[in-house]
DNA sequence: CTATAATACGATTAATTGTTCATATTTTGC
DNA sequence: GCAAAATATGAACAATTAATCGTATTATAG
């Protein structure tokens, strides 16, 4: 990992033409393509450009490091997944805990389709980990979750929200990092995804007893067949 | 890098005076500090020997290459991590799930107390991960947790158990490292800690009465203060 | 004391990597 | 058609790395 000859921070040109615009495409696309065929460790620019079938010079015309290609890619997914989000939890139609069974099971679903590449962007993170930016992604997100919560429990403190938020935010973004290793039939993946979805709501449920309000939706006592 | 100019596999020797087995120790020690005040991107065999005052050479007669320390120290993490686990998980006298409760606290605090380290370490994972013995390791780990939960819960599936005992270790092992990137006081640790240990336990009530058994100890539907 | 095994050393090697820059090609506006 | 801007190229460079091996030092056993 060589310093720049010249430490230059200047951001690249942003594409105006069509062609361009192609290139930029391309590379992310080859640069899904190495982290999943190669991973974290053989990501390389050199190879990225390869890949895209274009000369590494291109490439460090519209990306300023290496670490920038992994931080687009990234940020991707976190809009993806905001969107997910947003989509399923915000569906006023279904009832509420309905909303998080499905987004546990599309989420972990996703998760494991592009395993691969999931668990190599996650392996190249210290390299964009620390961008500040990196937050803002997540941000949308944790807010859309609080949103959900509020929504299920009315009556819950700011604390424990934001507790609560975080909390399944952050089990949902790694636990399928955890399983995606080994390779999974689908069926074995339901079963977790369903396992999980149990877990949450389950622990929404007693939050809300604990703050001593009866929880929207029928009383959960003995019948937990549907319900939620 | 570079591969090496023989492709040597030799195993390298094992330390027989006091001399070498001290370097040994040297060297994890210094490992470990290496991890976490540079980060898992410097951390460098060369690095390692300079802390450690210790030549390259030395330390690459008793370690066949850069992974094998990671390797060490990680095979290392999961047999504390195990202990804790027994000690915690099979102590008798107290209430099962106030067993439960302290362990999560236990772990998530000793995650925090070495966060950079264990970032670093889990951030060079890519190197040891696809190790056989990386699976051994966590074997013991999941069989104890997974005797705790039939202690718990009498009468659920095997596969049931098997599933709960996944999501516990692999969310207690992984949230932590969410979690711990951003520098947190000791109090917000503990709230933290105690929301997943709220979950953990509402989840395996949840599993208790979807196998139609009541549950050990007192019935939770009103009383929630200590009880497990 | 001495011969032999164990240990320690560190300059050196080969490979790989991120990034630049001078040059060539293509597109666009007129 | 033509000049200027945009885009594309890839050889070359500097830095860094993992790992080796011939040699020097130290301990041990007899």
């Amino acid at each position: 990992m060589p310093k720049p000859r010249t430490p230059q921070i200047s951001s690249r040109k942003q594409p105006k033409q069509t062609r361009s615009a192609n290139l930029v495409a391309t590379i992310l696309t080859a640069a899904v393509q190495v982290l999943e065929k190669e991973g974290a460790a053989r990501f390389t620019t050199a190879r990225v450009a390869e890949r895209a079938g274009v000369s590494i010079g291109s490439l460090y015309q519209y990306f300023p490091n290496k670490a920038a290609i992994l931080f687009q890619l990234q940020s991707d997914e976190w809009r993806q997944t905001t969107e997910m989000l947003q989509n399923l939890l915000e569906d006023a139609q279904k009832p509420p805990f309905e909303r998080l069974r499905s987004l546990v099971h599309s989420f972990i679903r996703s998760e494991c389709e592009e395993a691969k590449m999931r668990v190599a962007l996650h392996d190249a993170a210290p390299l964009y980990r620390d961008a500040p930016e990196a937050r803002e992604g997540r941000a949308a997100g944790e807010e859309t979750v609080r949103a959900f919560i509020r929504e299920v429990l009315v009556d819950i403190s700011d604390e424990t929200c934001i507790v609560a938020g975080d909390l399944i935010i952050a089990t949902l973004a790694l636990v399928g990092k955890y399983f995606s290793g080994r390779p999974r039939t689908s069926a074995e993946i339901e079963v977790y995804a369903e396992a999980l979805a149990d877990m949450f709501c389950a622990y929404l449920r007693e939050i809300g007893h604990l703050s001593c309000k009866s929880v929207v939706g029928p009383d959960h006592g003995d019948k937990h067949e549907d319900a939620f």
